[in-house]
DNA sequence: ACTATAGATCGACGTCCATCGATCCACAAG
DNA sequence: CTTGTGGATCGATGGACGTCGATCTATAGT
């Protein structure tokens, strides 16, 4: 089975390769990209989904709505939003889909805020 | 004249201790300190208001209508999100207040998504 | 083909939030 | 004390979002 890929990109891939917000200021347009991204992880659940997802490295949606305390189509809505974020991506394997973290997505994001 | 401080702190002194949402699964708790943060990081304009901040050092509320292109009242509103979050601090300096960044919630902030 | 299960989509509901006009409070200069 | 200005608060409004039941689609096994 080719374990075909189910990432969604919402956000134009040459987004959010602006300076840190430190350095100068950000174009309307950088900010809204930036904030987008901010507001899928501004959200406790998807939070917490994430990390689940990370320290397993990776993860069933069918295994997450027991310790999420959520129905399926609300972790089916969070995958989603994520997936659209770039932070997560998600591989069909048979019935199933498996997410793992996108770790380059949160570097930018850490870069993004300022650091060095 | 005294220079008196008029940040708020409305998030528990204490919050943001955890580790990195890469290390270990968010308890329901950290996961909403975080994303309270977040959420005041997740507006376009809260963005452009801290990059303009970051900037130039020190901004007063009234310097930032015009480049925002945002009434008084939410102009407020948003230093106010901003400053109960931790992000920046404001000095009240005559009649008018004057806002900084607040480089360790940054810092924090981007411990807590994932880097080292 | 039939059945069972994982996940996506739809529709609706309730809540939260960004925004702004109007108003009130704080401070400083006459 | 009065006036003018910067900022905060209030109330209303319109839109965005989290949530879930119901339903539809996709895949696997019999």
């Amino acid at each position: 089975m080719p374990a075909r890929s189910v990432a969604k990109a919402a956000l134009s891939s040459d987004a959010l390769c602006c300076d840190p917000l430190t350095e100068a200021p950000l174009s309307p347009g950088e900010a809204d990209d930036l904030a987008q991204v901010l507001a899928a992880l501004a959200d406790p659940v998807r939070l917490r989904l994430l990390s689940i997802v990370a320290a397993q490295g990776e993860a069933c949606s069918c295994n997450l709505e027991v310790p999420l305390g959520k129905s399926q189509p609300t972790i089916s809505h969070h995958t989603r939003v994520l997936s659209e974020a770039g932070l997560i991506v998600g591989d069909r394997r048979g019935k199933w889909i498996w997410w793992r973290i996108v770790p380059d997505r949160l570097a930018t994001l850490r870069r993004l805020l300022g650091g060095r």
